[in-house]
DNA sequence: AGCACGCCGACT
DNA sequence: GTCGGCGTGCTC
């Protein structure tokens, strides 16, 4: 007897380990590990994942496998390997982290229906008003009709009723109709023969089988015949012609054409830094590569050319982009040079799309993946290298669970298929240069721009001294005079505001009242064009105040700085200037982003305002001017990051500057200049800041000299939340370590969120073997109050957002 | 999660 | 007596 060992859809902790089922016979050749399956659990019915296949169980009364949703496995062993780590790793169910490594479409969804057995006559008029004469109705509707709930549970003990549970796979698939003929030719033409005079165009569509045997697409076949699927239907009635259900792929890709392109040859330190990496996949070995080149070294040339190795050999690549550079420019990159042999997969696809995109790689009929973050789930099999580009970026650390990072599940990937990763950056993480140098990665160089161009030129502005000397725009006098003088020039400029820390908030000028969100503790962000007030935590909304609600003054004003109001005021300063503004109300809809970057790409516009999306993969050649708005605008966030955040951003957009023949002017305006930070930036000394930084991490205990965990408590009760914050503290001290540091609790920077206070703890620890152990003993401490109390605690292993 | 079971107080 | 509240424990 076969026995499936089923991990159930149910994420709490009681139910997160295999539950065993008898495989019917009908199953028994079809069904294989990685599937997923419709199982009895208690009275309902929910979708599962086969682990394991065995032929014993510890039990002896086992319920069957019900239903198999899968023709072939949606998770390979690798990747359910992949899962339990993922899972044990980051202190997440089973579960979540299966559903987590496959496309949306594919997670169950769960419909209740009650049925009725009885014949109409035996019902209570209570329950015949309900059925109002169906067999089967909603669940649901029980509670809209007002019918109490122990009458329905009457019923189902009389054997009236019946409950059923319904788990319908969310999956879609496209289908196109086309059309073929159902006779032979003989048959086809006698049939022409013996059409009645008047119906033409029937005639005429025989005509055309009779020419063109074999099938058309029914659109294309209307569309040549100029007529409608009203003269077609009678053939299809009499049998004469018959219709088929093809499935299509939703390509959200289809209608564009690439310009195929070919490898370009290699400067020198390309040459030298692909070397390492082409006997890497050559001798099928396992190797992390940090792939350090300045913006505009030609690190894309490297990865495309690393792919081309691989695909040579027969093998598959994984490339992870930011969600926020995963433009149209850089997908063009990879299409042009393999063509349809590449799948994308971003968040701006529908998830019909999505889904297509990865049965592509499931089917194979790809070979190398371009994505965000979850790409690196790809179902591929014969992995030949993962490229992870712009390494440094947060996104790629997932914030909810599981709380993966990327680069860590690049790794242990690549470590069972034996190939090697590339982490690219301008700026690697801390993280990442410090394992480069003692050799834990092996360090690629690219130090110089392509063509020899060099970096553009930076200024730092002190925008103290602007505000001394008068000016209180926001924009210094330099930045205004070089924005005149490109315009003149009719070159481009990218103006970039950091917006983070600096949304536009509301105040009251007389008492300082800021408008905060009832239930975040955030201060509201005013947006002008609804004149409205919201929250960017909860989205709770409210109308923009006319009075002070604390002291009744009519000087409530918003303060900050938003695009919107730069815009105006940069049109009204330069209002010949043709601006456009990208952020997130502009770029909304979809296929907005695309096609504001295609008009400033056609110099359709002189000046491209933007928030962090401009920072990233821009380049066009008619851009000599960048400037940078309030440099120092994060960094004085509580993130022990926020030199290294803003270091790194202020490279990569000085970076979208001279990347052509015209040299670019990069002006940075900030309150802090001096700051080392900004002040290495804008000499590019990569090295000096890795060295600085690394100092005061050391002297704060900070990764990468130090591993953090962040825990996180909320409850709706303040009081409770401190409480449970504290005892929890004290017990992990008694768990831990003498050498770990364990600070808290403390509220968390946003204390509260959609009603709920929050308070951290945070671990920093060298070398902690049992943190796994206490964190899941913490857990069992806790899991009444949890699963009773609505308390919740989360678990971040090295956190990438302190908040 | 979702549900049954069981115990308790409040009501026709 | 029975209806409905919620704490407890189980799901192969």
């Amino acid at each position: 007897m076969k026995i499936a060992r089923v991990i159930v859809d149910v994420p709490t902790s009681q139910t997160n380990r295999l539950f065993d089922y008898t495989i019917p016979d009908k199953y028994q050749d079809v069904l294989t590990v990685g599937m997923r399956v419709i199982v009895p659990f208690g009275p309902r019915k929910i979708m599962g994942f086969v682990l394991d296949i065995t032929s014993e169980s510890k039990l002896n009364k086992l319920k069957n496998v019900q239903d198999v949703l899968d023709l072939t496995p949606v998770l390979t062993k690798e990747l359910l390997d992949v899962g339990k780590w993922l899972a044990e790793s980051t202190l997440c169910f089973y579960v979540s982290a299966f559903q987590a490594m496959l496309p949306q479409v594919l997670k169950a969804k769960y419909d209740k229906e009650l049925w009725l057995l009885a014949e109409v006559e035996e019902l209570s008029p209570q329950l015949e008003s309900l059925f109002a004469g169906r067999g089967v109705i909603p669940y649901e509707e029980i509670q809209e009709h007002n019918v109490s709930y122990s009458a329905i549970q009457k019923a189902v003990k009389e054997g009236i009723l019946e409950i059923h549970y319904q788990v319908n796979s969310k999956e879609t698939k496209k289908t196109e109709t086309y059309i073929t003929n159902a006779l032979e030719e003989m048959e086809l033409e006698e049939k022409y023969a013996t059409m009645p005079p008047q119906a033409k165009k029937q005639r005429q569509i025989i005509a055309f089988f009779l020419e063109h045997p074999g099938e058309i697409k029914q659109k294309e076949l209307l569309h040549r015949l100029s007529t409608t699927r009203a003269s077609l239907k009678p053939l299809l009635d009499k049998g004469v012609l018959q219709t088929i259900q093809r499935e299509v792929y939703r390509d959200p890709y289809q209608d564009r054409e690439y310009q195929p392109t070919t490898p370009f040859p290699l400067t020198e330190e390309q040459a030298a830094a692909i070397d390492p990496i082409h006997t890497s996949i050559s001798n099928h070995t396992h190797e992390t590569f940090l792939l350090h080149g300045v913006t505009g070294s030609g690190k894309t040339e490297v990865y495309l050319q690393s792919i081309q190795h691989v695909l040579d050999k027969g093998q598959e690549a994984i490339v992870l982009v930011p969600e926020i550079a995963l433009t149209p420019q850089m997908v063009e990159r990879f299409k042009g040079r393999f063509g349809s042999r590449v799948a994308v997969l971003h968040s701006a696809l529908s998830k019909g799309e999505k889904f297509d995109e990865w049965r592509k790689v499931q089917r194979k009929e790809v070979q190398v993946v371009v994505g965000a973050r979850s790409a690196i789930f790809a179902p591929f099999e014969n992995l030949g290298i993962v490229i992870i580009d712009e390494e440094h970026e947060s996104s790629y650390k997932q914030e909810d669970y599981p709380r993966y990072h990327a680069r860590d599940v690049a790794i242990y990937r690549a470590k069972h298929h034996t190939c090697p990763v590339v982490l690219g950056s301008a700026t690697p993480t801390l993280e990442s240069y410090a394992r480069a140098q003692k050799g834990v990665y092996t360090l690629l160089s690219l130090p110089k721009r392509m063509n020899n161009a060099s970096m553009p030129q930076v200024e730092r502005i002190d925008m103290r001294e602007e505000l001394h000397a008068g000016n209180r725009s926001m924009f210094s006098r330099d930045l205004f005079e070089k924005m005149e003088d490109r315009l003149q020039k009719g070159e481009q400029t990218v103006l970039f505001l950091n917006r983070r820390g600096y949304s536009t908030f509301v105040m009251c000028r007389d008492c300082g009242h800021v408008m905060e969100c009832p239930h975040c503790d955030i201060a509201l962000t005013y947006h002008r064009k609804s004149e409205r007030l919201k929250c960017h935590y909860c989205s709770y909304e409210e109308a923009m105040p006319t009075e002070c609600p604390s002291c009744e003054s009519d000087s409530i004003r918003y303060f900050g700085t938003g695009t919107q109001k730069i815009e105006e005021s940069l049109q009204q300063l330069l209002p010949e200037a043709r601006i456009i503004r990208m952020d997130v109300d502009t770029t909304r809809r979809k296929g907005s982003h695309e096609r504001l970057l295609t008009k400033f790409g056609n110099q359709e516009a002189d000046i491209l305002l933007g928030t962090q999306m401009i920072a990233k993969g821009l380049d066009f050649a008619n851009v000599t001017l960048v400037g940078v708005l309030a440099a120092d605008a994060m960094l004085h966030l509580p993130d022990f990051r926020s030199a290294e955040k803003t270091f790194q951003l202020l490279t990569q957009v000085s970076g979208r500057a001279g990347r052509h023949t015209l040299p670019g002017e990069v002006v940075i305006q900030s309150y802090t200049p001096e700051h080392y930070s900004i002040d290495l930036a804008s000499q590019y000394d990569y090295e000096a800041f890795f060295l600085k930084e690394m100092k005061v991490r050391k002297m704060f205990q900070y990764p990468p000299y130090y591993f953090l965990t962040l825990i996180t408590v909320s409850h709706g009760n303040h009081l409770y939340t401190m409480d449970v914050t504290q005892k929890m503290t004290q017990f992990l001290k008694e768990q831990l370590s003498e050498q770990s540091v364990v600070l808290g609790p403390s509220p968390s920077p946003l204390a509260r969120i959609k009603d709920r206070y929050r308070y951290q703890t945070m671990i920093k620890y060298k070398n902690e073997p049992g943190l796994h152990k206490a964190m899941n003993r913490l857990f069992q401490l806790y899991e009444d109050q949890i699963n009773q109390n609505d308390l919740q605690i989360s678990v971040d292993f090295q956190p990438y957002q302190m908040m």
